[in-house]
Order: structure tokens, then sequence, then C-alpha cells
DNA sequence: CTGAAAGCGCTTACAG
DNA sequence: CTGAAAGCGCTTACAG
């Protein structure tokens, strides 16, 4: 391992000035900074950070932008992942400050996250970027000094970010109820309409999947205003129809069919709420399928520790999110 | 927080003396040490183990004896649970040492540990037991200086293991099984045997599950050398037979089903092998459920490096590994 | 049985 | 723009 003063002794400076190098200090002649720089890489020099931590005079930190959104499991699981890591970092003065902003309202959250990078000045944001434009035009003056992590949608091919993969959810949906079904059952296909996130990537896959195992599909059926209008779904819903899928309002369709849908209705859907879990274990959904959020939160908070701490040695781009299938005898593991 | 140096302060000791209590030195006088823990306790005191790793001048070094499995992937996977977690943890001169032997081999196991805690005076040990009991009597007169961690096997209460959980996996099966088959569908059990390890488990919690969807349950059917009778499976496999489920040869059954199968059986298994991940994405087999290895291997390697770092202050005591469901379209993830 | 002291690899006021 | 020095919280030879 070799270590800051070796870099120093080689190139007869002082720790401060390898230090300074290293940490990206305006205070040096840039030819001093080129030199050290290059030896450091050309040795594999990796930064110790227990040694940095505990010198660390004050805390790094970052603010992490979470869009609040209206499934408040989603939102809620995305903090705990987040805490869950600051928690085990908490040790080398690492934290994470946690800004919510409405899902709906773009503007919020690019004048909290301006307003904040100019006060304050974060070692690092992690963002669920709800306009990408915008806010890469408000970090870029930024991104000398400061570490970027995004959840959800890509910023730019050398900014992490944490995806969570819906269309590949939507296409196990479709494997299961493929497989919860014959193959001439008739399936109703619900379509919740584009939330502008998962719903549309989730119908898109479901149907890739679907259509080689199912050949008696019903839809993709729209309904102006859903929640208002749920009796229109019985329109649809023969007694013949054997499964049903839908990636939004699930639950409300669920419970709005309680006494009208026909027997033993195979209901599949995509997410997890409190009241779907419910319904699964009550046997009226059969199954979910879903991106394991905790662990968005979580590895981004992790990833963005590892860039303020270690460099951007890192090469990995992008994490994709775990899918689970949740049936009633595993829906309680999450 | 609170450290070494207040609490030396306030007993009027040297920062030596509290370090020696800390970390269970013999070289103090036992009253000395006492007041210094009790302190210690008091005002809750944590070791900053930051600050420990950087000034540890030998590696921490743990053993792990793991029974090598006929299932290599279940072997292979567990070690790179334990090598994940080593390489995140190397910078703290943590060093955890893999020892595998034969499954079938309980002496071999004894004596390999026995010879290592003898001759390398570990600072932990985890360990797959064969034989608890045996484990036990070798272990215990090093249990005041060394970290124990199991993993399937629970050795005493106090000592915290990793617990697989093959009923509540063979519970899920069930409930799947059960989701894909009409109620009057007529299926298969066929029961392996048991291996002392988990088929028996996987059977028990199957039917705990199934024989509330299903009312048309042929078996558990129980053939003598399986592997050398593949022939008698085809006397209970009429053709009204749906669903076909088994723990164990799940692989070697359906290879050799292959022509001899009613059309669209469905095979519902437990576990997973490369085998069983290539039937599956031919669809040959529906579905899996299987316990998450790599992560056996990394929480018991994560949990032993919180023992020897941090004391024993975890109150947890054990960890149910993570169950998996799997079908073709997820069966890539892992 | 106890303590003063060096040192792990780093950061950062402070002085120049 | 650069460096000598103090200090983060701990461990551990060394001397007594």
């Amino acid at each position: 391992m070799i270590t800051q003063e070796e870099l120093a002794k080689k190139l007869g400076v002082s720790r401060t000035t390898v230090a300074r190098a290293l940490n990206g200090s305006n205070n040096i002649k840039p030819e001093t900074k080129e030199k050290i720089l290059t030896l450091a890489k050309e040795l594999g020099y990796v930064k110790n950070y227990l040694g940095s931590s505990l010198a660390l005079k004050s805390d790094k930190v970052v603010y992490a932008f979470i869009a609040k959104s209206k499934n408040e499991n989603y939102t809620s699981e995305i903090k705990r992942g987040i805490k869950g890591a600051n928690g085990e970092l908490k040790e080398y003065n690492f934290k994470i400050e946690i800004i919510e902003t409405d899902i709906n309202d773009t503007w919020e959250q690019l004048e909290k996250l301006e307003a904040i990078l100019k006060e304050k000045r974060p070692d690092g944001i992690i963002i669920t970027p709800l306009d990408k434009t915008r806010v890469m035009d408000i970090i870029a003056p930024y991104m000398e000094t400061m570490k970027v992590v995004s959840i959800g949608k890509k910023l730019t091919d050398t900014i992490f970010h944490v995806e969570p993969n819906y269309y590949k959810s939507g296409k196990v949906a479709g494997d299961i109820m493929g497989n919860l079904l014959n193959s001439h059952d008739k399936l109703l296909v619900i379509d919740g309409g584009d939330d502008n996130l998962s719903s549309k990537k989730y119908l898109d896959g479901f149907y890739e999947r679907i259509e080689e195992l199912n050949s008696n599909i019903e839809g993709p059926v729209y309904i102006e205003d859903l929640l208002s209008h749920m009796g229109k779904i019985l329109d649809y819903l023969t007694p013949d129809v054997k499964g049903l899928y839908t990636n939004r309002y699930a639950s409300q369709i669920v419970e709005y069919l309680k006494d009208k849908k026909p027997e033993k209705l195979k209901i599949v859907t995509n997410g997890l709420s409190k009241k779907i879990r419910e319904q699964i274990l009550n046997q009226e959904v059969t199954a979910t399928v879903m991106e394991e959020i905790y662990e968005q939160g979580y590895v981004a908070s992790k990833h963005i520790f590892n860039l303020i701490y270690k460099g951007d040695s890192e090469k990995q781009r992008s994490y994709n999110a775990k899918i689970h299938i949740l049936f009633r005898e595993n829906v309680d593991n999450f």
C-alpha cells in the first residue's frame, strides 16, 4: 500500500503538498499538482479513507433531493435506504440531508437544488431528477468539486445512476401471469395511463412477454379518469376472464371488484404498497413484482460515499435495482 | 462521542490502561478493569474502529470452515459472499481464510478446526457446523478470546448464526405451485429422501401450504435410489398430472422426463444450480424458490467483523437468509 | 500491573 | 504557492 508520504519523498515535496494535489485544492501550482497526480496514478495510489476520515475536521455532507411520490411506500423506503447507509457510515463524519419536494412540482426541486448548492456547497448530491436538462444546467458549475448520483433517470454517461428497470419488472409480471393462466384463458389488461415514470414501461414489458404465452388478451383498456369510473371495468370483466393485470390503481381496483369479479380471478400487478401487501395476504391479489426500493437509496448513498472518500476510481456507471416476485408466502419479507 | 481518553481522565488512569481493559487484556488488575468497563458501559462508550484499525499492527484473522456441498453452486456462492465482504473490509487489516472440507466427512472438519485453533489462534471463526456438539467441545476453550458465527445450524443461543430457513422456502414453493394449478388439478410430489440438511424441511414446508390450495396430491412418492430408477416416476406420471414438485434431483428428473411427460406439466422446485437455471430458461422448469447464498457468506463475514472490531454490542442473534422466487424472466439476475 | 510515547495515514489551521 | 506541525482515536512495543 503506497502512502502520501512515499509520494512526497519520491518527488521531494512535503506531505502537505501531496495531500493538496490529491484533494483537488487550488492553492497549488498546476505543474506541481500535475506531477504528483501523475506519479500517484503511475504507482496506483489509493487513499486510505480510514486515515482521511479520522483526520477530517468537518463533516462531509451530501444533500439528497427526493421527489415525493404519490406512492408513500416508495418515498419512505428510499429514505430508509439512505438513512440505513448513512447510519453505517456516520463514523466517517459523513452526513446525508434529505430534501423532499413534490413530484409534480419540477420547479420546487430546481429551486431548492440551486439554493442549496449556492448556500451549502455540499460535497455531493443524490437526486431523483424530474427535469434532467435543467438539473444539469444548475449543477454544471459545481461539477469540479461535487459528486453526483442520480436515482431513476440517467443524467449523463459519466454520472452514476441507480436504475429501477420497470420494463423488466413488467416483463416478469407478464411471465408470471402467463404461467398462472392457460394459454387460451382470457386475460384483461388495464392501462392506467402514463405517469411519466414507471407505468408505461411496466406495461410495455408486460406485453413483451405475455404475448408469447397467452393468445386471448383483452386490452390494454384505457379508461379516462379511472378512479371515478370504476364501473366501466365491469364492461370488460366478463365471466370468462381468468386473469387481470394492471400496474396503476391496483389496490383500488381490487377493492372495488371485491364482490363483482369472476370467481378465482388471478390478479397480478407491479409495485408494492401497504394496501397491496394486505390484498396479497388476503389472496385477493395473487402476485406482484416490485423493485427493491430500500436498496436504491442504500446503493446511491454508498456510491456517493465512495466517490467522495475514495475518488472516481469506480468504473461502474449504473446499478440495476433488484426485482422481487412476491406471492402470499413471501410478501412478509418485504 | 466518548473516547478512551475521556474515560482515562475521569478515572485518573492512563489511556493505555483503558485500552487494555477494553481489549480484554490480561495484564491488568481485575479491579481496574472492572471499574473501567463499568464506566464505559455507563457512558455508552463505543470504540471508534477507524482509529483502532488504523493503529492495528497486525491483521485480524478469521478462518471460515465451509463444508463443500455436493451442490457446487452453494459452496462457490458462500465463498463468493465471504470474499465479497472481505474485499470491502480489507482496509481494516481484516482477513478471512477459507478452509473447505468434505460435507460427508465430519471428522475432517473437526480435525482441521482443532488444528487451526491451536496453531493460529484466530480472532474469529465462521463455520457451517456438521457436528454441533463436537464443534462446541473444540471451540469452548477459545471462546474468551475468539468470536464465532455459524451458518446453517445454530450452535448456542448466544452465538450468532445465519439461518437459511428451508421450511419457509418450501412453503413458498407450495404457494406458487398452488397458484399455478387449479385446485383439482392433479399434482405429483416426489420425495427425494432426507439429506440431513434441507430436503426434508423443504418438503414439510411445501405440504404445509399446498394442502390448503390443492386437493388432488399424489405422494409424496419415495423411490429408493431414485437416480438409478427414474423409470418408476413414469408409473405415477399419468396424463392427468398437471404439476410436479421435487426438491432433490430436480434437474436430473427433468432431463429424464424430457419426452416422456404430459404436455404442459408445470414443474416447481427449490434451490438453484447451473442446470436448473438452464431448464428454467428453456421453460422446462416453471419456477424455483431459492435462498440467497452469496448473502449468507457476506452477512456472516460482516457480522464477525463487527464482533471483532466493535465488540459484542450487537443484540442480533440470527439472520434469516433472503428467499427468492425465480421464473424465467428473472432467473438471469441470480 | 501501569504509563509515556511512537505511530497508523491522513487533513488542515498556521506561518511564511 | 509551500511546509512544519498538531491532531483524529486508537494499539502496542518498551521501560519500569
